[in-house]
DNA sequence: CATCAGGGCCCTG
DNA sequence: CAGGGCCCTGAT
């Protein structure tokens, strides 16, 4: 599908804001669907049905931040859906989010101070709808990060749509209804395994109604079960999606093996192979980080992998097995 | 070649 | 509440 008008529009996020690590995470694991470069993303998105390509450019700075949206589409677009649509890139980008309470609590924390100096103005990025961050949360599970690529390009291949714009391609996800009429043979066909049941059972629950907006509005508690009565969607998942679809700034409440590993080291210092208990480690956040457990972990979390980008950390590489 | 664990979850006992 | 099984893949 190739997209011929464009709009484009000026989004403000809250100062301080910065571009590039609040659009490029070096730990997600890349997906055809976007693409990052020094003051530029392109990223794919269906909103309404309407198969979007969008390209994100820095035009702003720290303290005056602006962020020049172009919008690619195959027909045009009227001007309220435009409006519609900034208002929930706002959301899922969360330009609303206010740092400066975070950055004044922890300015003087010895391990994160220096890490907010140097990454001042990131925030979470999520640029999914909640159904397709729980695509992508199945197929994380039980799996290589290599696996999962392949599992979410071949997803992409089957039922997504190739979009062409600024004289690139990437694909654009499809929607729960778009697998109402396929099986779950066609789907374990693509080698996702036994995930296809997963991925079937939760496109069903999205195409009968379950309501990502509605689930916005509601509390912390209430959006953990909606999450966990999906099926194949378990404590793991359901922390994740509370972070960083639902933008839970203190959700911490689940630390798997892997991640407690990581952990072990990043605030014990200790041989990852033989790990503090987690309920130490949940202990240390509440201390420190009590109120922002999540953004706090986001922040040393972000940090050690641009690290990883520039350096090897042979420690790590053990631990987090493409 | 065979075996096994992997960035979970469901189901059973 | 602990533990087996699940699809597949790549590492050993």
């Amino acid at each position: 599908m190739i997209l011929n008008h464009t709009h484009t529009i000026d989004l403000f996020p809250i100062a301080p804001y910065t571009f590039d690590v609040s659009f490029h995470k070096p730990d997600h694991f890349p997906t055809s669907d976007n693409h990052w470069e020094p003051g530029v993303r392109w990223q794919t998105m269906r909103w309404q049905g309407i198969p979007l390509g969008l390209k994100f450019e820095n035009v702003g700075n720290l303290y005056q931040p602006c962020i020049r949206l172009s919008i690619w589409s195959q027909t045009p677009l009227d001007p309220d859906f435009i409006k519609g649509l900034r208002q929930e890139l706002e959301y899922r980008l969360f330009l609303n989010l206010d740092l400066t309470v975070f950055n004044q609590r922890f300015g003087d924390d010895p391990q994160l101070g220096p890490i907010i100096a140097r990454w001042r103005g990131m925030r979470p990025l999520n640029v999914s709808s909640l159904y397709e961050y729980l695509i992508i949360a199945i197929l994380l599970q039980n799996a290589t990060v290599r696996r999962t690529v392949s599992m979410m390009q071949i997803m992409y291949k089957h039922y997504g749509t190739l979009l062409e714009y600024d004289g690139r391609q990437f694909y654009c996800s499809w929607e729960a209804n778009d697998l109402n009429t396929v099986t779950e043979d066609e789907l374990r066909a693509l080698k996702v395994g036994y995930r296809a049941k997963f991925i079937l059972r939760i496109s069903h629950a999205f195409s009968a109604g379950f309501d990502e907006i509605t689930l916005r509005g509601q509390p912390r508690s209430e959006q953990r079960k909606a999450l966990l009565g999906l099926y194949g969607v378990g404590p793991a998942s359901a922390g994740y999606i509370l972070s960083d679809v639902f933008h839970h700034l203190d959700e911490m409440d689940h630390i798997s093996p892997w991640e407690q590993k990581i952990y072990s080291k990043l605030f014990f210092d200790v041989d990852p192979e033989q790990p503090v208990p987690v309920e130490q480690l949940t202990e240390l956040f509440n201390q420190r980080f009590g109120g922002y457990r999540a953004l706090a972990v986001h922040y040393i979390w972000e940090d050690l992998f641009w690290k990883r980008k520039n350096e090897n950390i042979p420690w790590l590489e053990k631990l987090i097995r493409l």
